[in-house]
DNA sequence: AAAGTTAATCGTAATATTGCGATATAGCAA
DNA sequence: TTGCTATATCGCAATATTACGATTAACTTT
């Protein structure tokens, strides 16, 4: 079906999921760090950077932008990304709480 | 074209991307939450606790092993699946990197 | 051997993702 | 106004993903 069913799971499964697969692709992982290390709101110097067309990376910032990841602000003609550091707690948080779980699992085979 | 270029990125950021990838699907989310939890290698399981058909958990327990989330040992008749710790160790201290970036960032918009 | 259990694989239909060029939109500059 | 730059959106083609039922493979029990 190419659906994926969301009934079956809880909140957190679902919006840890969409985070989680929006950061599972490596132009957007690029993306982050580069706006990270640029340390300021550039944008579309990530079209050079990175090296896919302009409208491909356009794509990929407003998935960034939908689950929270970036956040842009009109700035004169051009618009400044940068990390939701909010978005970016929850997931620390969630993450790591997994991280803990995982590690305190004794092996089993 | 829906092919991934992986020619543009630098291996950590394909290896990354890949296991986020796979973590970003509330099946797998729950299939790994429930192999931590039960703490045993119970497996088909799985198809009871989350509800979706034996071949489609048999699917998403094939990405997981395959880029070693989980891995799988024949125990009779059963499958006994656990937690691949040395590619959860790898994973954590590589995303904790990113959010050590990202908690250093200043905001700038 | 025959039947039952467990998991993997195959085939397939529906939907999603990726990437691009072309076009639109909006601010800035002359 | 007329261009120029920056970004977003549209439409498309290629490929990937998700889920399922049916089948296969392998072990266990009778």
């Amino acid at each position: 079906m190419g659906l994926t069913r969301i009934d079956k799971y809880t909140q957190e499964q679902v919006d840890l999921a969409q985070l989680l697969k929006v950061l599972g692709h490596p132009a957007r992982i690029a993306i982050v760090q580069s706006i990270i290390r640029t340390d300021s709101c550039v944008c579309g110097d990530l079209v050079t950077e990175i090296g896919l067309a302009q409208s491909t990376i356009s794509q990929h910032l407003k998935e960034l932008k939908h689950v929270g990841i970036i956040q842009g602000t009109i700035e004169g003609s051009s618009v400044c990304y940068c990390i939701n550091k909010e978005t970016w707690g929850r997931l620390e948080s969630t993450v790591n709480e997994l991280f803990k779980s995982v590690a305190a699992n004794p092996d089993c085979c």
